[in-house]
DNA sequence: CACACTTTTGATAAACTTAAGATAATCCTA
DNA sequence: TAGGATTATCTTAAGTTTATCAAAAGTGTG
């Protein structure tokens, strides 16, 4: 369950935006201004913190500010169109992003599952897993059920690749880009030669990668 | 190389421009009336639109409103001073800017570079949606009404370009540039199947988009 | 209302992508 | 540097996606 802190000054947007949260599984805390936020931010930890760009006493970008020193947590800002600007004008840690208002509710949810699955998946785990395969890294252990796999190196580097950033489809370029190196410049089907080895490897669940047809593949829990 | 097509009635500033940005590696176009410049809009795709405000025939606000018809590009706006007032009176998509005659080069060669990557690629949206229509360009995948539906890679590209351009009537021809790329020299009709099958895909949400008669076909809201 | 024109539809053919197997090149280590 | 392991390339076959075509349905105009 993901913490979310929303601030907004604007009442009807707080509940709408708590309802609708709530409702699709997040933990939502309220502020209806900076100094409350920034004060929450400091007390507990959250995964996600959305700001209104736009508020009385200080504003969003001043809550991020104060925010960051403490914490890298991702902000999303609430902007007015043509706020944008402003945002861009290097307010931001490359965690962050935007929505501009008014927006549909999906949409925040879609973001808000983005940033965080962006910015918790990278926190650089060292034993990852997806379904009954787990990857120690620190090990170069693979298991499967509890079965120790053999992989080699290219495997066992295209293997965490995918699994750090499972549900995410990675291009055979990205893949290409980082498991290769991005001085490699060979055939690309390469991949697929590996991506089938690995299959077999991991026998039955090999079922958790994906090809996804003109885009690349993805693993999936 | 970015292109850019200027508009300004006065042989001077025209060439001014013209040499000045060509000589820092722009593509210039040159206009000396708003009509001409709505034309050329109309035929190729610019980066970056720089218009005069105050021209004889129709001025820069009324071709900036005939080109968002078709296009979203950003437009620089060159005005006298006093004429900002006007600007701000919500002439202006989020995408546009002004600069006050008269602006040393450097400052228009400022603006131009800063329009152009600010509303270029990464800092796009990357969740768009219409209706109940939900995006997700980093992820490939497209939700209508919460429920996951699975797109090719054309009928994906070709909904994102319909809903980047919502409200703008895209031209079979402008479609058949953007997603299947300036040398596809096919039938025409690929746009049409392809209409198609992405209408099914949408089941009911597929209401939103709209086929104009002789035009093209349009999303909205 | 009829005509000319545009779009939709469905069927089918063509093009493209990927999987798999086999083989060649390369790398690594003893 | 020989031998085994790993990695890259190539080819073919199967499966998807995309393009084309022609008939049917729809639209707008005089």
């Amino acid at each position: 369950m993901k913490k979310v802190l929303v601030c907004d000054d604007e009442i009807k947007i707080r509940e709408t935006i708590y309802d609708y949260l709530c409702a699709k599984g997040f933990c939502v805390t309220l502020a209806e201004n900076g100094e409350k936020a920034v004060y929450l931010a400091s007390k507990q930890t959250f995964d996600l913190i959305i700001l209104d760009v736009l508020m009385p006493g200080i504003d969003g970008f001043e809550v991020c500010r104060q925010i960051r020193k403490t914490s890298q947590v991702p902000v999303l800002f609430l902007t007015a169109l043509g706020e944008e600007g402003d945002y861009l004008h290097g307010y931001s840690s490359g965690a962050d992003d935007y929505i501009v208002k008014p927006f549909p509710l999906a949409v925040l949810v879609e973001k808000c599952n983005s940033i965080i699955n962006r910015y918790s998946g990278e926190n650089m785990q060292r034993i990852l897993s997806v379904g009954e395969i787990v990857l120690n890294k620190d090990k170069f252990l693979v298991t499967v059920s509890g079965e120790e796999i053999s992989l080699t190196n290219k495997m066992f580097n295209l293997l965490s690749l995918l699994i750090e950033n499972q549900n995410i489809i990675l291009s055979r370029e990205q893949i290409l880009n980082k498991v290769w190196g991005w001085d490699y410049d060979g055939d690309e089907r390469v991949v697929d030669t590996h991506i089938k080895k690995l299959r077999k490897a991991l026998g039955k669940e090999a079922s958790h990668i994906h090809t996804v047809i003109g885009r690349g593949y993805v693993i999936k829990e």
